[in-house]
DNA sequence: TTCCATTACGTAAAAAATACGTATTAAATT
DNA sequence: AATTTAATACGTATTTTTTACGTAATGGAA
């Protein structure tokens, strides 16, 4: 940006929603570990999920997957809106301050500035397949990275409970909706999507009546293939049914565990 | 208000948060129907769910609440918040205009006045018993009535959206907690209790399955006590076991049929 | 060749959900 | 006064779902 934009947009920007912004909680999955996308502030040390401001232009659900297309680079990916956020003190300790946005855009910024103020968020989660991924940072940011779930670096604001919150509805979810298809490579493996729901539970759970519902379910289909893995013996290879996914994603699938 | 006071809200207002505000369906039940507590705004003859502002000083909760109590009399009711609205386009058709405050306060609102603004819902549900309500218009309105669930009248904007996707929630949410004690009268019959869920779930169960499992849930307690009820016999009454209750709640109890 | 880790598959037991029948009572009716 | 009717209370057999668990086959590693 350059600085007469920057200053336009701390002073009376337009373009945004006030009082009301998106966070989006986004998941990847990789080697049996559950990450959070999360990004660092320039000057601070503590970390938030990703979030930015509404267009008046576009819906909440838009702004949700603009955020999610900015920080990965992938568009179309499944979100979901679990619950908002707002208390009058919620972003009132820690975040960026004007001293600080005058470092880092040379910019005078007025305390009073809009961004400073209450904000309600309306927070989502994301999921994608981690190694599609390529982290990519905001103008304001120092690093977005990911992290995994199970030990979260200092976080700012309520951005520690935003990830828990989002974390029990993920639990949740995958309990009624027949998730796991956004977190896999196409084609995946009974042993596969047996450790992502493991993982995502955080629990352990029997692989022979794993498999006997899910199957049940008729969402997977068995391919024809084996994997060829390299320490030991081929599993098979399975894909979603495309047709029966999306319909368990509109009127729900049983996968309580 | 005064006419003064009239014209600071609807120009330059700092009390309230801009482009977020609250809705909240506060639902009664009475007489094996369900009810939705609407108002009117006077010059209109679409329905709204009841709602506001959030002030600068309170959380998004407190504002629900406070809407509630506003409209119902009644301080510490259940409400649950369940999903937030936000398109551009939600509050541009239908709605109150300049001229229709105009001739409702006296008062020149602007055209662009922040109330005609986007907002944002951040959307609650609220149950309450039915006679304990004396339902209480605000200002701007012509009325405040219950109205059965299934016989709503217009409503304005995605009001009956709101409405639809709160009853979806409740549903839900009767299936995991035990709802009831915010919507029965301290003391109530089992079939009482069987209607609630009869009528909120809008199918009928079996009454010795039912009895059966809530029974097991430990959440009642049978009294000692009839109800003397005019026409025939006297079923026991029962009570919430509050402390049981307020465990069910939190962790959650299986109830679904 | 043996051993080990991995995958695949099936069945018995336990628990939960469902379906269903009937005795008792008080008020209303004859 | 006897009979009918509608409401309440309670129990059991059956079905379905969930859970627990054992073992054979394979390919790579030792």
């Amino acid at each position: 940006m350059e600085n007469e934009d920057i200053n336009e947009f701390f002073n009376n920007n337009n373009q945004f929603l006030r009082n009301v912004a998106v966070d989006n909680v986004i998941f990847g999955y990789h080697e049996k570990e559950l990450k959070v996308l999360l990004q660092q502030p320039i000057p601070l040390d503590k970390w938030t999920v990703t979030g930015g401001y509404i267009k008046r232009t576009e819906s909440i659900d838009e702004a949700a997957s603009r955020i999610a297309f900015q920080r990965t680079g992938l568009a179309g990916l499944f979100f979901q809106q679990f619950r908002s956020f707002g208390t009058p003190t919620r972003g009132k300790d820690g975040g960026l301050t004007a001293a600080h946005l005058k470092e880092m855009t040379g910019v005078d910024v007025p305390e009073d500035s809009w961004i400073f103020d209450y904000f309600v968020s309306v927070a989502f989660y994301t999921l994608t397949e981690f190694s599609k991924v390529a982290p990519t940072k905001g103008e304001l940011e120092a690093d977005c990275q990911w992290w995994p779930v199970s030990e979260l670096p200092p976080m700012m604001f309520d951005h520690a409970m935003i990830v828990a919150e989002a974390l029990k509805a993920l639990r949740l979810h995958i309990a009624h909706y027949p998730i796991g298809y956004e977190l896999l490579e196409e084609k995946f493996t009974l042993p596969e999507i047996h450790s992502l729901y493991e993982t995502i539970l955080g629990k352990s759970l029997d692989d022979r009546n794993f498999s006997k519902r899910l199957m049940a379910t008729g969402i997977i289909i068995k391919l024809n293939e084996t994997k060829k893995i390299g320490a030991h013996r081929s599993p098979f290879l399975y894909k979603f049914d495309k047709e029966k996914y999306e319909e368990g994603l509109k009127s729900g699938v049983a996968l309580a565990f």
